[in-house]
RNA sequence: GCCCCCAUCGUCUAGCGGUCUAGGACGUCGCCCUCUCACGGCGAAAACAGGGGUUCGAGUCCCCUUGGGGGCGCCA
């Protein structure tokens, strides 16, 4: 059997840690077991859904790597929900209901008040046919609710294990809204059935759809996919991650400079028993992958381990690899700048600020005067090269008889301004003669 | 409030009744390297949430408590 799975998100907001965690399982299962990935926009919501949230989505997706084979978008395939609910009505298990949503409100507010949970209590399911015509006679506009068997509804889950919900403690679920819109339940599943989806992974905040959603498979005669929920990631303290959403937006990682495939180590090994370790390509990442391996506890979500691993990525990077990324960020040097600072930044956007040191202006702090103009004074013809540092020092020690910290702390202090950074081997040839003997003469350059 | 899930070092976890004086990875700390920071090398500290059972024997099974997560939408 060949794999189809999909990552379903709504265009109502900008991917998250969490959904990219959703995104990036089935990549991966997908990509081990050799099927197709599949890209599809649940936008029944049209109210909230919107093409540039959709466009943020490919962005996102493509900068991370996630390519998707197939594409859908829901508000395209309307007639193909419309033949499944007929197919529900025709079974008779799809049924009118009446309330307006204040009343459903009103009720919940009752039955959590009685201690009782809060379930559909299924009056529409008793209105006679007069009363019905009543309803619609007073302009009332029906919404129609999948009527569940009420009986425990039990699967496999590919990472709880076996797993199961009693559909009797769950609403009758609204399939259709009052003005005749799609909510997303029918259409995910209508397309699931559609594309072929064989494997459905997601966050187990979808464990209680499960259930209907399995019953409705049944009751359009599909073939019910195999089904997998990973834990939710919390924060840091262990509180619920979507409180704060925005600073976890893929978006803003990009903004900040943070690698993609340091999101991608991260998230694909979080929660599992595999240790979390810098993967510099998605096929590294495939070649771990397994289901089984994903623990059943919520998983805490810290962005400094992000740095971390976004760290130790650009540790290992290349000049090449980053070369297009440096200039866009107006950052020059080449490959030697770049050797010369990457073990000093944890995130790319900082490669900036050593640049800005290199270039100047900068302005030099002057610690030991004596130390400093004798090196001014010493200092050789350029060009400079990697030797440069180390001859030029000794020289200026054994002028003035300072060495170790005494020696080089001044003059790190007066050629960058800053008391630590790269080494200054790699850094003199950069700054070159010039704006060192102005930097050693306490001059801004 | 009701339903479901979870609970081992700071973190992610291994562990599926004896081989656990609990293993690994990341982080932390120490030492080495060293002009600083970082990198790198070596080493160390660090956990079975609590209480009851079951059993010859429990991290491993059961119950309760506590704590966390999820769900209970005409959102997805």
């Amino acid at each position: 059997m060949t794999t189809v799975v999909r990552f379903a998100p709504s265009p109502t907001g900008k991917l998250h840690v969490g959904n990219i965690r959703a995104a990036l399982t089935n990549y991966l299962f997908v990509r081990k077991t050799g099927g197709k990935f599949m890209l599809r926009l649940d936008d029944t919501d049209t109210e909230r859904s919107t093409e540039a949230f959709a466009e943020a989505i490919y962005t996102d997706l493509a900068w991370l790597g996630l390519k998707h084979d197939l594409f859908a978008k829901q508000s395209e395939r309307i007639a193909a929900y419309e033949a499944a609910a007929d197919k529900l009505r025709a079974a008779g298990r799809l049924y009118p209901a009446y309330e307006t949503p204040d009343e459903l409100e009103r009720r919940r507010k009752r039955q959590l008040a009685q201690h009782k949970p809060p379930i559909y209590d299924r009056a529409a399911l008793s209105l006679t046919a007069e009363q019905r015509a009543e309803l619609e006679a007073k302009g009332r506009k029906p919404h129609w609710r999948f009527k569940l068997s009420g009986a425990a509804v039990e699967w496999n889950d590919l990472i709880r294990g076996s797993a199961h919900i009693d559909t009797a403690s769950v609403s009758d679920p609204v399939l259709i809204r009052e003005d005749g819109r799609f909510l997303y339940t029918l259409p995910s599943i209508v397309d699931d059935v559609g594309f072929g989806i064989t494997h459905i992974i997601r966050g187990e905040d979808h464990v209680t759809n499960t259930g209907v959603q399995i019953e409705i498979f049944q009751a359009l005669g599909a073939a019910v996919p195999a089904f997998a929920h990973f834990s939710m990631l919390v924060g840091v303290g262990g509180e619920a991650l979507s409180k704060r959403i925005g600073s976890l937006s893929i978006e803003s990682m990009r903004e900040e400079g943070i690698e993609p495939q340091a999101i991608n180590s991260l998230l694909a090994k979080l929660g599992t028993s595999d240790p979390v370790v810098p993967r510099a390509t998605l096929d590294e990442l495939v070649a771990d992958f397994d289901l089984a391996k994903f623990g059943r506890a919520p998983a805490h979500f810290d962005p400094a381990e992000l740095k971390t691993i976004n760290h130790k990525l650009l540790h290992a990077m290349t000049f090449d690899v980053v070369a297009e990324d440096l200039k866009r960020l107006g950052v020059g040097g080449g490959a030697p700048f770049w050797n010369a600072v990457h073990d000093n930044i944890q995130v790319l956007n900082e490669a900036r600020g050593w640049w800005q040191v290199v270039e100047g202006p900068i302005d030099p702090v002057i610690e030991d005067a004596t130390v400093t103009s004798a090196a001014r004074d010493l200092l050789p013809e350029g060009p400079f090269t990697d030797e440069t540092w180390s001859a030029w020092t000794a020289a200026v020690s054994a002028k003035t008889g300072a060495k170790g910290k005494a020696l080089f702390r001044p003059l790190r202090l007066a050629l960058t301004g800053l008391a630590h950074g790269p080494e200054m081997r790699k850094l003199l040839p950069l700054i070159g003669p010039e704006r060192a003997a102005k930097r050693l003469s306490g001059q801004a350059a």
